[in-house]
RNA sequence: CCGGAAAUGGCUCAAUUUGGUAGAGCACUUGGUUUGGGACCAAGGGGUUGCAGGUUCAAAUCCUGUUUUCCGGACCA
């Protein structure tokens, strides 16, 4: 029975794996798609995760000291061109309004692809002192990126995200902050979302347009692809000297101050799909599901099954779970099927069997283990079991991760990594920018992910050129 | 942006090859029987075929354009 495809409908993982993903985002009804190409509806069960990242990052970045903000949409063509690297990264990308009714706009207006100049320009305006410093400030808002390509949550037009943004009297305060934020997404990412994660800077080629260092967290999809599931950018005084924003210090001298950015998007619920979803549909983490528990009575029209479900319902709000139950005219099988597709943890059987043994059966969705609780235990047993839950599917999800990182010495090596197997590579590089490219190219595709903080010696040289190595760096194909 | 496929009740598809007045299954509504892995019977409601042009006595069907989706590639979070 465990290994048997119970929902029909969804496309089988190992079959086809981007059938597979387009199949449970829409059977687990987490959004739509509209007329308008990648701007998509997050339906109640999509909104509902997103709402809770939001939620639980949310008190982490303001454990940190970060206040939240919110900053226009629409930003004038000339203020976004004051930092050349960044409007070269984005240009390609943005869209732009160009009439308000029938009139044409005397400057174009670009609606938000990130908003660092707009921060930029405020900060210009208002920081005058040291004692003004730092500014530690955060928007959860919606971007707009004129993608061509576009996969539900993964790669969308529009998307929503938070973008923090601070501004500190010194570089080494900025460089802080930076990898402050980026341990408060690992810390996020590992233990409310059970995705093992590797991180580390960014090379030269894969930085933020108009960053010094970006730092990244990068997870596994089940299918051995990459997926960078959030960055945290130190830029200097870069563009704090592009927007004019300048402090007086202690001593009474113009200072430019030091920026960092961080963002997290919607993209991470495709990361939650795509590392531990299965056959039958999505598999939530306990602690970021929207729903935690669904009660099913079976056999509902006998007499008092209903009123023991109720009683059930009850217990478990009690322990303080978020529960539903489901006491529609469908068939149990529907009803388990249905749940399972949502990715709900744990679901509660009660039926006359039960009740007659003072008993429920609880059903693990991760392994569909089934667990006769006592229900005088229930309060008690079923937090316990949804936290054993998060800690199994973060260590399959690691031991999967851990399994499919294969190190590389030799051009040959890394060839045959990515043509005969899926996953990462480790391998040393030299540096340059012409490898990573040569890499990419031999490869189909691989692209560096990053170098972690803690590196491998695996070799003195460079994987590609041979040449003296100077970093070890994670190699994989990507989203 | 390049290559391939597709768009027909809410969903999956048929009818397109050979132009002739849209059909099925699922879902939905009502009644009944069921209920420990997607139940069954009966009766019902719902579509000017993605959109815009064109050809024709006649277009879901042929032609042109366009939009969206899916798959793959290049680009990007």
């Amino acid at each position: 029975m465990t290994k048997e495809k119970l929902v029909k409908d969804i496309t089988a993982r190992d079959v086809d794996f981007a059938q597979w993903y387009t199949d449970v985002v829409k059977e687990a009804e987490l959004c739509d798609y509209t007329s308008v190409k990648g701007c998509l509806i997050y339906q109640p069960n999509g909104y509902a995760i997103w709402e809770n990242i939001k939620n639980a990052l949310d008190k982490r970045f303001k454990d940190t000291g970060v206040e939240n903000v919110y900053l226009p949409m629409l930003i004038p063509e000339s203020l976004l061109q004051k930092e050349k690297d960044h409007v070269e990264g984005f240009a390609p990308e943005v869209a732009w309004v160009t009439k308000g009714g029938n009139e044409e706009l005397e400057e174009k207006l670009c609606i938000r692809p990130t908003s660092e100049t707009l921060f930029c320009d405020h900060w210009s305006k208002v920081v005058k002192s040291y004692r003004d410093l730092p500014k530690l400030y955060n928007q959860w808002c919606s971007v707009l990126r004129w993608e061509k390509t576009t996969r539900p949550f993964l790669r969308s037009r529009e998307f929503l995200w938070q973008e923090g943004h601070t501004l500190h009297a010194s570089a080494k305060e900025a460089e802080e902050r930076t990898q402050m934020m980026l341990k408060v997404y690992y810390d996020f990412v590992t233990e409310d979302l059970a995705i093992p994660l590797i991180c580390g800077r960014k090379t030269e080629s894969e930085k933020f347009a108009g960053a010094k260092d970006t730092y990244t967290i990068e997870a596994m999809m089940h299918d051995g692809k990459a997926l960078q599931s959030g960055t945290s950018h130190f830029f200097g005084d870069g563009f704090a000297g592009a927007y004019g924003i300048k402090f007086l210090n202690k001593d009474n001298e113009l200072e430019v101050p030091n920026e960092t950015s961080w963002g997290l998007s919607t993209r991470i619920i495709g990361a939650i799909i795509m590392v531990h979803g299965d056959d039958s549909g999505l598999v939530l983490p306990p602690r970021i599901a929207p729903t935690q528990v669904m009660v099913i009575p079976i056999a509902q029209h006998k007499d008092g099954v209903l009123e023991k479900a109720d009683e059930i319902v009850n217990i478990v709000k009690e322990a303080g779970l978020k529960v539903k139950y489901d006491y529609s005219d469908k068939t149990p099988g529907w009803k388990f099927s249905e749940q399972e597709i949502q990715g709900i943890p744990v679901r509660i059987e009660i039926g006359p069997k039960d009740i007659e043994n003072n008993q429920v059966v609880v059903v693990r969705r991760d392994t569909r283990e089934k667990i006769v609780v006592a229900i005088n235990e229930l309060g008690e047993k079923l937090p316990q079991i949804l936290e054993q839950m998060q800690k199994d599917m973060y260590n399959r999800a690691k031991a999967f991760l851990d399994e499919h990182i294969y190190a590389a010495t030799t051009k040959e090596e890394m060839i045959d990594i990515f043509n005969t197997k899926q996953g990462f590579a480790k391998a040393m590089w030299c540096g340059s920018k012409e490898c990573e490219e040569e890499i990419k190219a031999m490869t189909g595709g691989a692209s560096s992910r990053c170098i972690p903080f803690e590196e491998e010696h695996l070799s003195d040289k460079c994987v590609c050129c041979g040449k003296d190595a100077k970093h070890m760096v994670y190699w994989g194909k990507s989203y």
